[in-house]
DNA sequence: GATACGTGGGG
DNA sequence: TCCCCAAGTAT
């Protein structure tokens, strides 16, 4: 039996009060919560885990102070700081959202679980979260985490994602009025810390006693997920190409799309066969001699995997009329490369 | 409701 | 090696 609602969320504050963690972006007791340092904090965690969130936060943070700071900044160079983080959607509408910040809404976050919904990048746990954790407002934070721990407390076998509505209703009517902030965040350490997927620690548990999927012994399994439909692999070829001062050809991805705005080694079409000789002529960035080279870079995004091959040429008289950027190669740090160009780039200097 | 959208770590 | 997963959002 599921206890009167304040007494869970009692167990659960206790709980997270003896077991908070020191977080980068987590005001310490008696701080006053900012909320540009929670809104960029929860943007960057979205499907990402503390540790590769943690040092891009302090980089922004110290970088851009403030959401005006960052409104400021050059869309280029935000791309640039957050490369490796993924989703690069969520910087291009980070940047995006400080702007609409900055001059819709003189510089501070709107308050209300429904205005912060409107901005760019901040959907339902967003709004929550930051409506709870920076305004101190009751808002019901659902994450991952927290669908995993309602699922299991309430015993939820619906299969996710159509069990989302039910376990959205069921966090609601748990949450307290007292300490939103806290609690959001108490619901999601649990989550994180202690609820886990795989091998869930139930005896540390605030709220073992009354869990309903740890009395009927099938906590690890929930929530339950349909099986996934399998990846495809597409495959292309890489230009490795240097001009006669030693600078590598680099274009900008389209602003849209996967890596969108992104920098990248032009490369093929990415497609389920590789290219053969005639097509990597065919899409050549310039004309040039192309040299396959040896072994395969390969790489895996959310929906499909990729291999890379790479192909290397030095480019010939006519090489400044090429499309892109011509970047020595020791200041391609400062470029806007994803993981997957990095591993690109490491193929091609050990192997050139 | 389904799909697109990154990456790195863990089992 | 391979699959799963992580503080989701936009379309």
């Amino acid at each position: 039996m599921i206890p009167e609602k304040t007494e869970a969320a009692r167990r659960l504050l206790s709980w997270y009060d003896r077991h908070r963690r020191d977080l980068p972006w987590r005001a310490k007791p008696g701080e006053t919560a900012d909320p540009y340092r929670v809104w960029l904090s929860e943007i960057m965690l979205q499907q990402t885990t503390v540790p590769a969130a943690a040092p891009y936060f302090r980089t922004f943070t110290d970088r851009w102070p403030t959401v005006r700071a960052l409104a400021d900044a050059p869309l280029d160079d935000v791309l640039v700081a957050w490369a490796g983080l993924g989703y690069y959607a969520r910087a291009r509408n980070l940047h995006k959202c400080a702007r609409v910040v900055a001059e819709a809404h003189g510089g501070r976050f709107p308050a209300t679980e429904a205005d912060l919904l409107e901005l760019p990048g901040v959907g339902a746990y967003t709004a929550a979260a930051i409506t709870a954790i920076a305004f101190g407002r009751k808002a019901t934070v659902v994450d991952g985490n927290v669908e995993r721990v309602i699922a299991r407390i309430f015993a939820v076998e619906e299969p996710m994602p159509a069990a989302k509505p039910t376990l959205r209703r069921l966090a609601a009517t748990l949450t307290p009025d007292e300490r939103p902030g806290d609690y959001a965040q108490a619901m999601m350490d649990l989550g994180a810390t202690v609820c886990t997927p795989r091998k869930p620690k139930c005896m540390l548990c605030p709220w073992s006693e009354f869990c309903r999927a740890r009395a009927a012994g099938i906590a690890e399994t929930l929530p339950r997920k349909l099986a996934k439909a399998e990846k495809p692999t597409r495959r292309g070829v890489a230009y490795w190409v240097l001009n006669p001062d030693g600078a590598v050809l680099l274009r900008r991805r389209a602003e849209e799309g996967l890596l969108g705005g992104m920098a990248e080694v032009p490369s093929t079409r990415w497609e389920q066969e590789a290219p053969d000789d005639a097509a990597v002529a065919a899409q050549q960035p310039l004309p040039a001699r192309w040299r396959r080279l040896p072994g395969l870079v390969r790489h895996t995004f959310t929906h499909f995997h990729l291999e890379l091959e790479v192909v290397a040429a030095v480019a010939g008289t006519g090489w400044q009329s090429a499309a892109g950027t011509w970047v020595p190669v020791d200041r391609l740090g400062d470029q806007a490369l994803p993981s997957v160009m990095v591993k690109v780039v490491r193929h091609a200097l050990k192997t050139v």
